[in-house]
DNA sequence: CCCTGATTCGC
DNA sequence: GCGAATCAGG
């Protein structure tokens, strides 16, 4: 396909609007975001828009993410929550802790700090509730809570050697594929 | 990894 | 003039 005045009118248009090279290749169909991009310039269309259409962001933008408090605090949720909750975690974290995604807003309101009915007799470990900066070699990176939410944090326990989790987390991490239903 | 535009250069 | 390949950056 060749550049036709039609097709032309629609890439300025669209240029102008603020579409990425990618995008109208694709609204303009047979052509590559190159081809589009080498267009352009050969036009001499340089500027653009201010307010780009800003439809293909990326979901989830990095809540903020809380202060810490390095308080020791014991995690009373039944063991059925954090096992779900906990086991799909893993796999989703990479993603949202990928360098990119790590701006954190520091214009937060204070936590609110739920106050731990104990006693359920979980032998759930005590979390130290930290947040991503917090994390270093030797802290158990088990997420726990929503990361959409602010109580969202990592255990935090001491992980033994080169392990990503502590000794309790790695357990429910490196669980056996037959033995994954039943904990989930 | 995904994406962005910019540039080069053989066609 | 065209655009794939490549580069530089986010």
């Amino acid at each position: 396909m060749g550049w036709t005045d039609e097709r032309v009118a629609l890439l300025k248009q669209l240029w102008t609007e603020g579409l990425s090279a990618s995008q109208i290749a694709d609204r303009l169909g047979g052509v590559t975001r190159n081809a589009v991009i080498g267009k352009v310039h050969r036009l001499k269309l340089e500027s653009r828009a201010k307010a780009p259409a800003t439809l293909q962001t990326h979901a989830a933008e990095p809540q903020p993410v809380r202060q810490v408090e390095v308080e020791t605090v014991e995690v009373m949720m039944a063991s059925r929550f954090v096992a779900s909750q906990a086991a799909s975690a893993p796999r989703a974290m990479p993603r949202s802790m990928g360098a990119t995604a790590l701006k954190i807003d520091h214009e937060e309101e204070l936590e609110v700090l739920e106050e731990p009915r104990r006693q359920s007799g979980e032998v759930v470990p005590i979390a130290r509730k930290l947040t991503l900066v917090q994390l270093n070699e030797r802290t158990c990176k088990w997420p726990v809570g929503d990361p959409l939410k602010p109580d969202f944090h990592f255990c935090g326990n001491n992980s033994k050697d080169a392990s990503p989790y502590c000794q309790y987390h790695a357990k429910m991490a490196f669980q056996p594929v037959s033995d994954r239903r039943r904990a989930r």
